[in-house]
DNA sequence: CTAGAACCTGACATTGATGTCAGAGGCAAG
DNA sequence: CTTGCCTCTGACATCAATGTCAGGTTCTAG
């Protein structure tokens, strides 16, 4: 497929696709006239990238991951491993990190409504006053 | 104390302190020659306001949320509670994002392992049938 | 063959929080 | 008073992924 099927299959836009090329986590077979071409199977890799870099991990460190995936074994993968543990290790980290700061964000919330509350129970109380007993 | 010490006690830059305050996420007592002071209070605070940036609401977000936090129940805290809600809904979102993308990495890492294991098992097997039996 | 859609390269713009620098003034210790 | 550190404002730089535009080529449907 081009470029474009493909950008609309994994729901990236096509200058997307040029960038992760130009960054080395993407390859395509050239046309003759040097139209890029792609296989299904780029499909799942741009989506998978696409996850990590929504993960908040550089283009440089997808790059060091990638080979990874490619060829599920290579010398290299050595240190690929050691950086995917560490990635792994970072994420559950921050993973932590949001947990902490929504639960930060629940308990405000349930302040903000339980005061509510009361304000709204002491205007009753008044309009019950007011209406007098 | 002045800005360097918040800076300090908080643990962010001096200029992010000034950002923070141009964004009108914090506010200063200036001093006759202009200088900006605070009080303990406000290292919790700059704290808080890392917490949010850090899970990636942007400035402008984090200021319709503080009014909720500086005074329990304004009118606002209409619309801050909704904001709130929904930005709780977005981080939970991303939550789980993120854990899926960390157990795809998890998976990646057994693959990559298991096939290690299986090159060494070959390599053993390998030297044992050089040894010859 | 032709019009329109898709593609190519290359370049510049954007966003948002932060870094950094310059020039000027403030403050505390010797 | 001087020296050194802190602070002020204002401006420009940065990073990284993506948007956008321009000018040219290629493909496809009619």
């Amino acid at each position: 497929m081009r470029i474009g099927e493909l950008a609309s299959r994994a729901g990236v836009s096509v200058r997307s696709l040029r960038y992760y090329e130009e960054q080395g986590l993407l390859t395509s077979t050239r046309s003759a006239s040097g139209q890029r071409h792609y296989t299904d199977h780029e499909v799942e890799r741009v989506v998978f990238i696409q996850r990590l870099f929504a993960a908040g991990l550089s283009s440089r460190t997808i790059a060091e991951l990638l080979p990874c995936v490619d060829s599920p074994s290579e010398e290299n993968s050595d240190a690929a491993l050691e950086r995917m543990a560490q990635e792994h290790d970072r994420l559950s980290e921050r993973i932590a990190d949001l947990v902490r700061t929504r639960d930060a964000l629940a308990g405000l919330m349930a302040m903000a409504q339980a005061h509510r509350v009361t304000m709204a129970q002491a205007h009753r109380e008044r309009l019950r006053s007011a209406v007098g007993d």
